[in-house]
DNA sequence: CGCACATGTGTACGGTGTTCACATTATCCA
DNA sequence: TGGATAATGTGAACACCGTACACATGTGCG
């Protein structure tokens, strides 16, 4: 019944959410550990026990804004309707992932921005749902439904990720290219992507 | 003959000159206004006569890094060697172009993240190369050259940036895909470029 | 109960961007 | 030519940041 146990309980999880508010809003650069303790209510020496610096901090949270990313990937993919051919089906499962990316780069940009920040540190690799599986897998089902070919199975996931993340940094960045809308590039670089692995 | 004059005589210049280097050792991240004065033999308020803030000169080192990319691409393709037919070279160009943009980005990595790093700035455009422009002429030579049909012309230019700008992220950021080395990879991606738009 | 351990506090240090009054030099006009 | 005026650099100060370290406080286990 203390208003303010002198433990927080939960300190590391009520940090990480506090950074992921701040990510939203305002975007990775704009993270402070002294900004986020006192918003927890706490002291900017306590984080310190549960991260060795504030670099580990955002190495955190981009990998959770990874995970955030592949979620809403899976999300559209299963999404699609099952009706067709098993081979139209893959094809538009694939094409419904790389929408996803692109589509929740523009509506979230600061999220985007943070899961690929080159972070100075890294973290062990955790058990999480991550684009690169996500784009394998439903190329890995393109193929088996012969919507593209066998010889091209290798190749097809770089050119599929380059694709989507680049086309995804582009609209969200500051380069953006001379007069387009972003609904009709995305379509187009889809597209493009499907007709050069298949 | 005075050994430190009191004016700099072109502050400006230096100050840039100075950022580059840090961008090209450390990052654009390391760069300090302070060091930066510092290293050119000055206080760190003199460099407000010339920038209003941090975020330009960072703003302005992105710019010119961005000119030194276009500036390698359009060396590679002023190299490609002037046989075959037009619609060969044509397409030589164009994937010459490919290359030299994700391979400055291997061998300068900390340049071309400062060249698209998120500037909380903007500068008014100058008239210098820009990847996109390149890139654009790249495709108007091949479609005049009958290399790729005209109504692919119009998506080309974005299908054709978001894959090299994607593998370039890609290969210099932190989510590297497993087990694959660079260079079949810029290949791939670049063949697959020419296949989705031809 | 008592002791070890985990967790949060307080204070301090060096570094940062930025501001502002002031000193110095260059430029241009009467 | 000389003197006002603008341009440029200085110095000290402020608020903020990440981080370290000694210390206080609570938790859980023998």
């Amino acid at each position: 019944m203390a208003a303010k146990p002198y433990h927080h309980g939960d300190l590391e999880r009520a940090l990480l959410d506090a950074a992921i508010d701040v990510v939203r809003s305002d975007g990775i650069a704009a993270l402070s550990l002294r900004d986020l303790t006192k918003a927890v209510g706490v002291t900017p020496s306590a984080a310190y026990r549960h991260f060795p610096s504030r670099d580990h901090v955002i190495a955190a949270v981009a990998m959770l804004s990874r995970e955030d990313l592949a979620r809403h990937m899976l999300a559209a993919r299963d999404v699609v309707p099952a009706r067709g051919s098993a081979q139209r089906r893959s094809v538009a499962r694939f094409e419904a992932i790389g929408h996803a990316y692109v589509e929740f780069a523009i509506a979230h940009p600061t999220v985007f921005e943070a899961a690929f920040t080159a972070c100075p540190v890294q973290l062990e690799r955790t058990e999480d749902p991550r684009a690169w599986e996500v784009l394998t897998l439903a190329i890995d089902e393109m193929t088996l439904a012969g919507a593209i070919p066998a010889s091209r199975r290798k190749d097809a996931p770089i050119i599929a990720w380059a694709g989507v993340h680049g086309l995804a940094n582009i609209l969200t960045g500051a380069a953006v290219p001379p007069g387009m809308e972003a609904d009709g590039q995305i379509a187009a670089v889809v597209k493009g992507i499907y007709r050069s692995i298949s």
